[in-house]
DNA sequence: AACTATTTATAAGA
DNA sequence: TTCTTATAAATAGTT
């Protein structure tokens, strides 16, 4: 519904994620709305944006819907497992925190930017990984494009009748 | 969006009603999913028909963002300021779970590792930006290079009396 | 359940 | 965020 169509995966860009949250949200409310209008039906909907802000909608008192959603499924749920203190996960995220920073050094070393602490011996090594890539990534493409050719030529033969 | 434009009312013939009420929920349903996936949001929806039949949806554990959704209104003053809770850091820890499996993936593309997903315009791109690397690596080692040659002129140069 | 004429929602751009 | 506009989607009325 809009300038083009739109596949169906996590927007990457974070400022139209945002816009398109935005106008998202406020449609699907709005469609919460018209449904528990239009049909007089009972409806809740919670929605928290990836930043944690929260909306919601009720037709009805949300903890009536919720303890009605509650009732449906029944009273199960125990949360038995699983205790990990504060430290853990601490330690964890941090140790996430400079994976994802050796990552992006790396990502950025691959884009030919931030070179200025390597050294020669490590820019060999580098230009050698990247003139591997591109072997790769062209061989790939060959391999496309032939497989595309033959598929075109079978067409071709298979219109000439013997 | 349809033949005819409809108030925003109850619609009291009751087959109409119910024919809308799947049209709708489905819709509702179908939107809550697509917002959640592209906008990377928490949601929950409920829907109970007049019948009382229940349909639901949600992108994370029901549970979990009812939850959320509760200690939001119930702690909405202390939580306002600077507190964290365990939902917060658990959602941290995903985004940056995402995150590392993003660069991860891009990080094997670069090596020309795991291509079979991605199509001959994501190749070309690749290979562009592939290209772009080695030069930029290249053009770093040129200067260091350079930077090594005029040091020993130098040096030459000094070690000549006049 | 299908079929379409229309209405709505919304993607992209400013 | 808000407005605009071209297009993609949803869906009302009908079969």
């Amino acid at each position: 519904m809009g300038r083009g169509k739109v596949e169906l995966k996590r927007i990457e860009n974070p400022s139209s994620r945002q816009a398109t949250f935005s106008k998202r949200r406020n449609g699907l409310l709005k469609k919460a709305f018209e449904l528990s209008i239009l049909c007089d039906a009972e409806v809740a909907l919670l929605v928290f944006s990836p930043s944690g802000k929260a909306f919601q909608f009720s037709s009805h008192e949300m903890d009536r819907t919720i303890a009605r959603y509650k009732s449906e499924v029944g009273l199960s749920q125990s949360n038995s497992q699983g205790f990990r203190t504060m430290e853990d996960w601490r330690t964890e995220m941090e140790d996430m925190k400079r994976t994802i920073e050796t990552l992006e050094a790396k990502q950025k070393h691959f884009a030919g930017e931030d070179l200025t602490m390597l050294g020669m011996k490590e820019l060999k090594q580098l230009e050698r990984q990247l003139r591997t890539g591109v072997e790769r990534v062209r061989s790939k493409m060959r391999r496309i494009l032939s497989q595309h050719i033959n598929f075109l030529k079978k067409r071709v033969r298979d219109s000439i009748p013997n």
